[in-house]
DNA sequence: ACCTGAACACCGTTCAAGT
DNA sequence: ACCTGAACACCGTTCAAGT
C-alpha cells in the first residue's frame, strides 16, 4: 500500500492506486471511508518512521535527535509535510506514532524542567521549523532540470543594483563551498534550541538560589 | 479576479472562476498559460500585502515587523501558504513582492554585521518558521465545527496514563487562560531572533577589541 | 466478505472555429 | 483581439448488484 506511492511522486490517485492492486476503483472504497482515511494512513506509517531515542540522553540531545528524524522522514516521504494540510485534518486522524512522538518532546521539555506555558511554546516553535524547513526542501528539491543551472540563470535575470543581498543569497545556494558545514536545518533548530537552553538556565538558577541574586 | 477566491476556501477551480466572470471555462486560456501561472499571479498579490518597514528602525525590530506582517499576509490568506508547495514552484513564477522581500530581510541582516553565511541561515530559519507557523495555523483554523469542544472530545478519547504531557498541551490550546500573551508565532520567531542577536553581539565584541580578550 | 458495472458530478486543457 | 463548442483524458464517490 505504501509502495505504491513511494515511487512515484504525488501522482496517487484511487484509480492509479487501484490499478496496481489489480482491482477495480470503487473496490477500495470497501476497505476504507474516502481517500483522505487512505491518506491519513499512509502519513501514519511514515510517522512510525520517527526515530524516539533512550532515556538516558539529556533533553536538549533527545529533542535534537528526534526533530532530525522528523525532518529525515518527511524528506524521504515529502507528501506526509504538505497533505496534512491539504487532507482533512481532524483530531480522529493523528496516528498513534505521531501521538507518541509529541508526548515523547512534550515529556522532555517538561522533564527538563520548562513550564507548560514554555513547553507549549516550545513544542510549537519545533514543529513549525521542522515542517516549515522540510517544505523548502521538498520545494527546491522538485524544480525539474538542474537546480543549479536554473538558479544560475535567473540570477542573471536579475538586476544588480536593486537585488544585491537576493543575488548573494542564491550564489550561496548555487555554490555550497561558500557555507560552513552545517545544514540549513539544524542551523535554525539549533537557534531554537540554544534560546530555550538559556531560557532554562536562567530560570533554574533563580529556583536553586532565589535569595542569592 | 483575487476576490474571487477571498471569499471562497480553495474550491477556487478554473471552470468556477469563469462562471463567476461571466465567461466560458476555455476563455481563460487566452489570458493565462495554464492554471499555476493564475496561481502564482494570486500570490503574488498576496505577498503585495507585506510591509517593508522604514531604514530607520534597527535590524531587529525590522526584521520581526516584517515577519509578523507576512504572517499576517499567510493568516488572511491561507492558500498562499500552501499553494506554492502544490504549484509548479520555479524561479521564474516568484512574485517581485517576494523579491522584494527577500531583499529586505537580507539586506537588514548583512547590514546589521551577520556574514554572508549566517545570514543565509538566518533567512531560511525565519521563513521556515514563517510558513511552518502559518500551516499549522491554517490547518489548526480549518477544523470544523467548534475545535475546542472536538479538542476536549479527542482529549477525553486518550489514556491519561500514557499521554499526561499531551493532554496537558491539548489542555493549554482549549483554555486560553493557561499561556501568556505571547501568540506561538512570536515566541518562536523571538526564540530565532534572540538567538541571532547573542551571535551577532558575540561576533561584534571580537571584532571591536580583539586583543581585549 | 469482497468485488464490480454503470453512472454522477466534477476536473484542467487543446484546438479549430467563430465574431 | 477576444471568446466558444466540442472533445479528451482524467478525477472521487455512490449504490445496487453480483459471487
Amino acid at each position: 500500500m505504501d509502495l505504491a506511492d513511494k515511487g512515484g511522486i504525488e501522482a496517487l490517485t484511487m484509480r492509479k492506486l487501484a490499478e496496481r492492486l489489480g482491482v477495480e476503483p470503487m473496490s477500495l472504497y470497501y476497505h476504507v471511508a474516502s481517500k483522505d482515511e487512505l491518506l491519513s494512513g499512509i502519513i501514519g506509517l511514515a510517522e512510525g518512521e520517527i526515530e524516539i531515542p533512550a532515556d538516558d540522553l539529556d533533553w536538549k540531545t533527545a529533542i535534537r535527535r528526534m526533530a532530525i528524524s522528523f525532518h529525515d522522514v518527511l524528506k524521504r516521504h515529502p507528501w506526509a509535510a504538505s497533505l496534512p494540510q491539504a487532507a482533512g485534518v481532524s483530531p480522529a486522524s493523528v496516528s498513534p506514532a505521531r501521538l507518541r512522538y509529541m508526548e515523547s518532546v512534550l515529556g522532555r521539555l517538561r522533564e527538563a524542567g520548562f513550564s507548560a506555558n514554555m513547553t507549549h511554546h516550545a513544542y510549537h516553535a519545533l514543529d513549525s521549523h521542522i515542517v516549515g524547513s522540510t517544505l523548502w526542501h521538498a520545494g527546491y528539491a522538485s524544480i525539474k532540470g538542474f537546480p543549479k543551472d536554473i538558479a544560475t540563470t535567473f540570477a542573471r535575470s536579475l538586476p544588480v543594483e536593486t537585488y544585491p543581498y537576493l543575488l548573494e543569497h542564491i550564489e550561496q545556494h548555487v555554490n555550497p563551498a561558500l557555507r560552513d558545514g552545517k545544514s540549513e536545518f539544524e542551523f535554525g533548530l539549533d537557534l531554537i534550541l540554544d534560546s530555550l537552553e538559556r531560557l532554562r538556565t536562567a530560570k533554574v538558577k533563580r529556583t536553586r538560589s532565589p535569595r542569592k541574586l
